[in-house]
DNA sequence: GTTTACCATCGATTTTTTCGATTATGGAGG
DNA sequence: CCTCCATAATCGAAAAAATCGATGGTAAAC
């Protein structure tokens, strides 16, 4: 029982005549006529009577007419569904690391709320690596990644910039006021630092060994902000970007050292897959994410 | 959107797998690959993100399962129906001689709405050739004829029987207890008889006009009831069946003449056009009629 | 009596559906 | 690291289905 033929006989029924629903549907009578013999051989029972060349709807037609006009209907409604623009709303996973996930939420999420009330967020943090793994297994829709600039054909860079690393110190460290130092001359100092797996990290291990340097950090943390407060509170070194610590230095309690020899390019990336279906929700977030994150210095 | 692909869709929402569905549908997993492209591409939307060789439902998809799901649950809930006896209910359109009406009505009606209160019955009256008429128009649904015995391929004959005829008198008629009559030595007599359209009257005159006689009636009219009530309170003769008159007679109201030179061959027929749709209804109808009106003597 | 309108039927053609084989990819197991 | 297995996409061939146009019979209209 096909959609095409019961449309055809809500036709036939309706004009009361093949010839006519023919006409109105741009087929031919013969095929009028053979789509109902279809239709009557499948449910085994008579749609019409035919006398004398005129056609009657049997009891049959007249209690499949109801059923066709309501599976018609619910295709239709479908179909509009599908074109009417909807409400912004749905499930939205993104990963990022820690830090991003820290700043975004801080800074943006209840404006956003407050624009989209009706798309849910799930906020996660994960590795670079664990990130796009997530993308591969489609369990994330979307990631932000601070690391080495990557790219690979299966998936979209929705957004690029890089991203400005610095050593930071407390304000009163004694390294604060000191011009063109040499990552030699602090190579030795206490160091937090996030863990292995956080990109940026990865990348300033890289670069150090380039160097035949290494260090082993006292800490180990993900968590950016309690670095930030550590070392506030300490003699201690760490290496973050930017948008980490700028409001501490801006405010005094951290600095920044001028460590002139070690040039450390981290990206952010904002990355889905390339067979990731765009809902409206995503796409609006997207959006917001750029213009809250990569456009603002 | 055919729904052979709705269908398929749903099963491959449900196991998550093109190949599964394939299996479970009797399908090469090409077909289902196919099948879903196809409705993709009439819906103009992604139905299922493809990662890395796994398939995730998009929100379209979603929203298709539940209308899929619907016209599913409709078409079903449509073919059950079709197959489960249903109480037997509906509108029959009977048409017949008065004398027929006025004969089942009296002696069956009740009885007959009783048994089946659901079936709804309209009971016309009419002359022979209208009444085929009527068969060829859809417009009755069975007919019962008294006439000469017809035969037509468009017609099925659900029963017949031959009728007998008398000529009737008043009981205390000069030709009351006359045996070996003649047709000639009544036919001078006041007669009244049904209308020339009713069948036995033109069956009547046909065979008078076979030996070169006449009748003019001094009335003519359908009810039949009217005509035994006039015989009996006059000296009038009339031709009529059987059953109109059978319990008059036992009654001693009324009396067969006994005419012996006039072999009039009327039959009763029981008449639906072959391409009637016997709904449960209309079976019933006519088994009942057979059953009362046919199998009795 | 001729024309018109209607539906059924048939064979031919066109379109659609289906299949099988192949490719590409990633995951699991050795 | 390599092989085997599972998955879905793609392509061309084959099968099936839908569609058409022509024809025929019948009843109604003119």
């Amino acid at each position: 029982m096909e959609l095409r033929n019961l449309i055809t006989f809500i036709h036939v029924a309706e004009l009361g005549s093949f010839t006519k629903a023919a006409e109105q549907l741009g087929y031919s009578q013969s095929t009028i006529s053979f789509q109902i013999k279809q239709l009557e051989e499948e449910l085994e029972c008579l749609l019409f009577e035919r006398i004398n060349h005129t056609i009657t709807l049997t009891e049959r037609g007249h209690e499949l007419i109801s059923y066709a006009h309501q599976i018609r209907a619910l295709t239709e409604e479908f179909k509009e569904n599908l074109e009417e623009e909807k409400e912004c709303s749905g499930h939205i996973h993104i990963v990022t690391p820690d830090s991003v996930c820290d700043d975004m939420i801080r800074r943006n999420y209840i404006d956003f709320h407050n624009r989209y009330p009706a798309i849910s967020v799930k906020f996660t943090t994960a590795d670079t690596a664990v990130m796009f793994d997530m993308l591969d297994h489609n369990e994330a829709d979307v990631i932000i990644t601070l690391d080495s600039h990557s790219y690979n054909k299966d998936y979209v860079i929705a957004k690029e910039k890089p991203l400005s690393m610095h050593f930071v110190a407390n304000a009163s460290s004694k390294f604060a006021n000191k011009q063109k130092l040499s990552i030699r001359d602090i190579i030795k100092e206490p160091f937090i630092l996030t863990e292995y797996g956080q990109g940026y990290r990865r990348v300033f291990d890289r670069e150090l060994a380039k160097k035949s340097l290494e260090i082993t950090p006292i800490l180990e943390i993900g968590r950016t902000d309690m670095i930030t407060a550590l070392i506030a509170q300490s003699d201690m070194i760490s290496f973050l970007p930017d948008f980490v610590t700028k409001d501490l230095v801006a405010a005094g309690c951290l600095c920044y050292l001028d460590v002139c020899d070690m040039e450390v390019e981290i990206w952010q990336q904002l990355i889905y897959h390339k067979n990731k279906w765009m809902s409206k929700a995503l796409k609006t977030l997207l959006s917001y994410i750029i213009e809250k994150d990569f456009t603002e210095q």
